[in-house]
DNA sequence: ACCTGAACACCGTTCAAGT
DNA sequence: ACCTGAACACCGTTCAAGT
């Protein structure tokens, strides 16, 4: 967090970066206009000669996440094409978790998101989904993959990090509390469902599910 | 929106029924502590008596959207109790689309959602998933619902209704403007990723993919 | 017990002005 | 071309005071 300045110390790039830095540290609604504009020693008027408005710059740290996105070989066949698209948008996400949302909103206006979509409607195509139900499919792939990574167990704690411990103590004693004839399931998995135990199972497992539940509509179209 | 005004006027019910109204008209980014006292010709801080802060009430409202949920029958198998547990999920949510986040916060702090998840884990258990894997389970069916409805497709235009058109608008030229022959399936697509043409199958299809999904990984534990 | 009034430390953004 | 300064219409919230 450096204050760098000098005469025409602001291009959009480094603004962007800045902003990540922030959204990372922060989260989504750290981010300000503001604060960027302390990061560079800037007023915040500055910005907008950049940048439209909050909502642009906004737009353009999802662009510069989205862009570290690799599209799975057109080769693979429907099934591993799917998982390696999905396991490719979550880690491009678990890299900047707060910035998730910013990468659902952006990626098709990114080309290497196109070129993934293009493919990925055209397997489904070829497997015998239609039109729709393609779109359909590829909407949840995409939300999935983020909801999988912005809302982690444990996620949304992942600032104020004084109040973490403390906030996840009130989670595990809240669900302690609750009767054991009445609730035993749910106190075993007390630990499980505040924080995620083992992070990489939980995103390969979710995605192996979404992936089989897809592969088992093939089977019933190509069977039809 | 009519002014109430008399002496005590104020109390928790009267005030999460007005904020989900706010919310439902405007979105969660629209409630403010400050519409909220004005639609009852009241001081911003009339409200600190009844609610510690603006953070209680939005757990009050998610509370109260999150009272409407029905437990599925506990005779079901585990396919049918998944999927009736889902639908109601989504049901509940659709009925006040920018609340969902509060309730996927909130459902664990009321008995029907511990009650639902309950006996969703112990069905788990019983087909055979460990406490992690259920815990997941449990985990990425209410995150998925919560999902389909406030990510559907079209629904964050959901507010400005005049600018409504204007953003759809953009967003259909946007994927006209893509060459024919390096996006054929994009554009095709377009409408349908745009504005969801069947809520109620995307909806359907959305739970039944997560469910086949799941059930997949049943059977694999099964011969196992 | 329940609400008001004034104040504080924040926001995003406009518009005119400087260099 | 690029940035500053002052101002506006908002936020959530504290704290002391009224009834």
């Amino acid at each position: 967090m450096s204050t760098v300045k000098s005469k025409n110390s602001l291009n959009p790039t480094l603004v962007v970066d800045r902003a990540l830095e922030i959204v990372d540290a922060e989260g989504l609604d750290g981010l300000t206009v503001r604060k960027v504009a302390d990061a560079f020693g800037v007023t915040p008027m500055a910005l907008y000669w950049h940048f439209a408005n909050k909502e642009a710059l906004l737009a353009a740290v999802g662009d510069a996440v989205v862009s570290s996105l690799r599209v799975p070989d057109e080769g693979l066949p429907l099934e591993h094409y799917l998982r390696e698209a999905m396991t490719s948008l979550v880690d491009v996400m678990r890299a900047h978790p707060s910035a998730c949302p910013l990468v659902a909103q952006q990626i098709m206006q990114a080309e290497v998101g196109r070129d993934l979509t293009e493919r990925f409607l055209d397997k489904l195509a070829i497997a015998g989904f239609d039109v729709e139900r393609s779109s359909a499919v590829a909407h949840y792939a995409m939300q999935i993959a983020m909801t999988l990574v912005s809302r982690e167990p444990g996620a949304e704690l992942a600032f104020k990090p004084e109040d973490r411990e403390a906030v996840l103590e009130r989670k595990r004693a809240s669900l302690a509390s609750l009767p054991e004839d009445r609730y035993p399931r749910l106190r075993a998995a007390a630990d499980a469902m505040i924080e995620c135990p083992n992070t990489d199972e939980y995103y390969a497992d979710g995605i192996a599910i979404f992936v089989a539940g897809v592969m088992a509509d093939a089977r019933a179209l190509a069977q039809a």
